[in-house]
DNA sequence: GCCTTTGTTGCATGATCGTTCAACAAGCCG
DNA sequence: CGGCTTGTTGAACGATCATGCAACAAAGGC
């Protein structure tokens, strides 16, 4: 009679939702939200059917925790009032403007739209981010500009940023990173003056 | 003995499918992707279940057409070689620029990154609309603009404009239809002069 | 080595999904 | 009025969906 090797690993309560959130994104970037079904996403967490509900009480509750994982990465960027210039390369750098986040970001905008839940937990991530970018054109401008203004540039910025994000997934040969860069950089510096 | 009244109505076959388009129009405004469904299709429409593999083969037939009707009214404003200043104010015009229409974009441009039957038809209709919005913008430079940067201006000009929609349609109080008319003139004429 | 804690399993359940198809009937033509 | 064409119905089907839950076992403390 020999030991049996353990038949599944136990994890603490974190690490296992962190693994359960990864493995949701990575559903969301291959299959969009179709594909984001609790069979898939433990197939690839390599869990068993019941965690999601045990660890984020419904399918919901793991998407929620999903979106706000997919906003980590740009808020962390925007942490620790960086310069603007630096931004805008950071936005369009290969760790966040890729096919996958894209993938991502287009299933999650999606549900946003249709999904009263999901919305609020968007209208707190997306209006930090607003106001940080905000901030940074405020920070670059300095005082000549007035609060409305950086406020209306942010968002035409953020419009253009969503909107090459949005030609590159369903088109990738159309925008390149280096011209979508361009592109924002020449519509800032068109009022803000050379970054 | 009482005559009965009869129990459907019958319609030849291009306007039930025009029809079924139209259900699936509004299944996709109210409830994005998920709400695609056969059952509410067809509760929608008014029709028995069967009828969208009658008329389009399986519901992937459906979404193509769907796909197709929704691009439709934009690309026959398209049509006739018209102004680009009057094409603009047309982009963000009640008609095109409303709720129910944005969230059916959000949900198709979900579905197009991740099925790749739909991203076919997406390709005929993007790239016919791409070229005629850089042909419009040909017609008002003249021969002083090249053809690469009428067609890197139509790039970022329909990434602005899809921006502008996807952050209506995320959070409605940011932007109302006349500032997203005017930030896309604003950048039109940065290189093309006034319109 | 046993006991307790707690993370995990996996089946049962009922709802809903898309598709198929044989029966049906509305409306037109003669 | 009777027959025919053709658009329509709705039940049957198997697959898949999210969720609930009782049994189970891994890992750490003793």
């Amino acid at each position: 009679m020999t030991t049996q090797p353990p038949r599944f690993r136990r994890y603490s309560a974190d690490v296992r939702a962190a693994m359960l959130v990864e493995a949701g994104l990575a559903c969301l970037a291959r299959g969009g939200i179709s594909a984001f079904t609790v069979e898939n996403i433990c197939r690839q967490a390599g869990a068993s059917r019941g965690l999601i509900a045990h660890h984020f009480g419904s399918k919901d509750g793991l998407l929620s925790a999903v979106y706000a994982a997919a906003y980590r990465p740009i808020l962390a960027d925007l942490a620790g009032e960086p310069a603007l210039g630096w931004l805008v390369g950071r936005i369009f750098a290969p760790e966040h403007f890729n096919r996958d986040s894209l993938n991502v970001w287009l299933a999650l905008w999606g549900e946003v739209a249709a999904n009263p839940a999901l919305r609020a937990e968007h209208r707190i991530h997306y209006t930090s981010y607003r106001n940080q970018i905000a901030a940074a054109i405020g920070r670059f401008a300095g005082p000549g500009l007035h609060r409305a203004e950086a406020d209306e540039l942010a968002m035409s910025f953020i419009a253009l940023v969503d909107g090459l994000w949005l030609e590159q997934c369903l088109d990738p040969q159309q925008v390149s990173p280096e011209r979508a860069k361009a592109v924002c950089l020449r519509m800032l510096e068109q009022t803000l003056g050379p970054l």
